[in-house]
DNA sequence: GCGACAG
DNA sequence: ATCTTGTCGC
């Protein structure tokens, strides 16, 4: 699928913030997508100063994988707390460009609005590829959320320091740690927690999430062992000695 | 200055 | 994220 090229990736962390509090003002949170068809998941695992992406396309809601494509790049950015985007987004968007199909609706490990600046991963990749998408994250970045009810389903609003809710603590399988819910774009928080659990098949974390993660993490650790299978079968040179 | 801090 | 073994529990 194709995204917009509303900006160059190659930029300071100064200039980064500055091009997030100009996009923001254009994510919606409304028109909560009709009918969800597909839903995708994307994820990055890091290896030896490269990126490795994964996205993986479900059906919804019978959660049956369509279609997934996987990415390399070079590393160009650091990680920096509210600045992830500018890590994960390029390859992840190519992984997103090598895709056939158009996702409904796309799951992010990362924040939404959850975010200093209300403009997390979810809310970034959601508005260049023009699609309804959700930060579901392990961990939250800014705001405070009370402890949710132990059964799964329960939820507690995540509120910012001005007492809005940006998002929240959703409680995805009994008596396990919640996960972090916020809307990126085109979506409402209300419609995230009914999709994010839909599509929990047993565990923690959605589906597509789990499968883009296992399959980011096996393409970065696979390439790994290649390599030291390679050096350990065909050394690169003998050292005459120590 | 101090504490917080998605992946 | 990543470095890492066993271990408690359904």
């Amino acid at each position: 699928m194709e995204y917009r090229r509303l900006h160059p990736w190659d930029i300071t962390p100064a200039k980064a913030r500055r091009l997030q509090e100009r996009l923001r003002s254009q994510l919606i949170f409304a028109n909560p997508s009709p009918r969800v068809r597909s839903v995708a998941g994307a994820d990055a695992a890091y290896d030896g100063g490269k990126s490795y992406g994964a996205v993986v396309v479900f059906s919804y809601p019978e959660l049956e994988i369509l279609e997934q494509s996987l990415a390399v790049r070079e590393d160009s950015f650091p990680y920096i707390p509210g600045l992830l985007s500018f890590r994960e987004g390029p390859v992840l968007l190519d992984c997103f460009s090598a895709l056939g199909s158009e996702p409904d609706l796309l799951i992010f490990d990362g924040q939404g609005v959850a975010h200093p600046r209300g403009f997390g991963l979810a809310s970034h990749l959601g508005l260049l590829l023009d699609r309804p998408a959700i930060g579901c994250a392990k961990h939250r970045l800014c705001g405070r959320a009370g402890e949710p009810g132990k059964a799964r389903g329960s939820w507690t609003p995540l509120l910012d320091p001005e007492g809005r809710a940006s998002g929240c603590a959703l409680r995805t399988r009994d008596n396990v740690r919640p996960v972090f819910i916020s809307p990126g774009h085109k979506i409402t928080l209300e419609q995230c927690r009914k999709i994010i659990l839909a599509a929990c098949a047993g565990f923690r974390l959605p589906e597509p999430l789990r499968r883009a993660h296992g399959a980011a993490s096996a393409a970065a650790d696979g390439k790994a062992k290649a390599v030291e299978a390679r050096s350990a079968y065909s050394p690169r040179k003998r050292s005459s000695n120590c």
